[in-house]
DNA sequence: CGGTCCCTTGACAGCCGTCAACTACCGTGG
DNA sequence: CCACGGTAGTTGACGGCTGTCAAGGGACCG
């Protein structure tokens, strides 16, 4: 586990720049102690809790979303394996969104000063981390974008795209296909859509061959056209290894 | 001049946490040099450029937007005087969106190296630009529900009840009264709805009693009554002073 | 005084939501 | 073996919120 913690990583923020295998190291130690699992359907964290540490994800999906008070959900975002979230948040009384899993989920919880610790002994560390978090923010850009501008269609494509390529950053595709556990309502609340419009659409982007949506498994049988149809651009999610002016020399 | 700005950052950041004169000061500082005047309606930073600098917003309003390829745009957030942009940005090789203002705009440029000093130096400075970069993540995803759940009355008038806190927060307010130099395409682009339906909404708004939109002034008589109507939860901007931990014993 | 920007209004259309019913699937238990 | 219930997906009918198109008015400015 601790082998497959590090090879996640390492494709994680490999996406930024190259971890030496004592900066994949460190960051795996964090991930000693404080290994949870939730089912599914359950909440990680809840608006008003009090931040406590931050979290790994180490496998299965879970989503951050908000809600209004007659029972309006928004899923403002999917937190995919090797996804950190909220650093620095311990610096806010108490979060303001909540977490739930859409599947059971493994992840390991990480106090405030180990990765404190972390990120001051190794640099490179340190700038993964932050890339990792100015990418959250502009991934948080895009989907106001998205919810702002975009139609239905281009929405749900635009949805499928972006979570095939974070799904293939850390190694969970093969070809054009990836694991897609979310329900048509899950889909509907991410994309402000309802149920039977998610329906439809999909429907729509099936009839025209850009996925292909069984069970749980996505098929993209040609990224282009799907990127094409969504006015999908990649640049938000920053996978432009910029980080190499940070690569370390030792591999 | 400077003093002023020492009063501005004072009142921003004096809503997380209360920083001795020597803090102000040292961010005061940073704004010595580089500070730049931006006509109305014209690019501070352009999608795709390569980020050089952080900014510290004097005087005036600025957006972030990104646009789709057939010209739709979305007005992604506001920039108000005392808001700092983008801390750490210098990780990414290229903005993924654009920063435009709205009328003449006043700021200081500042280098990273200045601001990482500063942040060394100054421990609950540091604390207090990294409580910014939260509540700009925590209003992104409030922008995220706004777009994705609330009707049209809803997302104008939340629109209108956060501007009007952000602004009281930094002292441009006096009583309910605050300047709003949008039009209502600007309030378009923001909300994702077209200039004819925000003006539709307006008037639906002026009609209830919850504002008063004159020229480029607003006034909201009763802004509980107008937090109602927008289903608003003031939650997300974290003015709680959790920070008070943090204040310093100087004063 | 013409031009431009912004606001306003009316008519009409369409995208998408709501409501409702039905199917398929699956695990449980009688 | 089948009944049963719950979840997820699908489909049709209908309505309404919001967009589009178009025109006009007012304010400001060179």
């Amino acid at each position: 586990m601790s082998l497959s913690t590090n090879d996640l990583v390492a494709r994680k923020f490999g996406q930024f720049t190259r971890l030496s295998p004592g900066d994949r190291l460190a960051i795996s130690s964090l991930t000693g102690e404080g290994i949870r699992q939730f089912a599914a359907r359950t909440d990680i964290v809840r608006e008003g809790d009090t931040p406590t540490c931050l979290r790994l994800f180490l496998s299965g999906w879970a989503c951050r979303y908000k809600m209004l008070e007659d029972g309006r959900r928004q899923i403002v975002a999917f937190l995919l394996p090797g996804d950190l979230c909220d650093l620095n948040i311990f610096l806010l009384r108490e979060m303001d969104h909540s977490i739930g899993t859409i599947v059971p989920v493994t992840l390991a919880e990480i106090a405030p000063a180990a990765i404190e610790r972390v990120m001051d002994a190794h640099a490179r560390v340190a700038k993964a981390l932050l890339w990792e978090q100015l990418v959250t923010a502009a991934m948080q850009r895009e989907w106001t974008l998205n919810l702002g501008q975009r139609s239905a269609l281009e929405r749900v494509a635009h949805l499928f795209c972006e979570l095939f390529l974070r799904l293939r950053g850390v190694g969970l595709t093969e070809g054009g296909r990836c694991e897609l556990p979310l329900t048509q309502a899950d889909m509907g609340e991410a994309t402000g859509l309802s149920t039977v419009h998610i329906n439809r659409t999909v429907q729509e982007l099936r009839s025209r061959g850009l996925i292909v949506l069984r069970g749980k498994e996505l098929v993209i049988p040609d990224l282009a056209a799907l990127q094409d149809a969504a006015g999908f651009n990649v640049n938000y999610l920053h996978l432009d290894r910029e980080g190499r002016q940070f690569d370390t020399n030792e591999g």
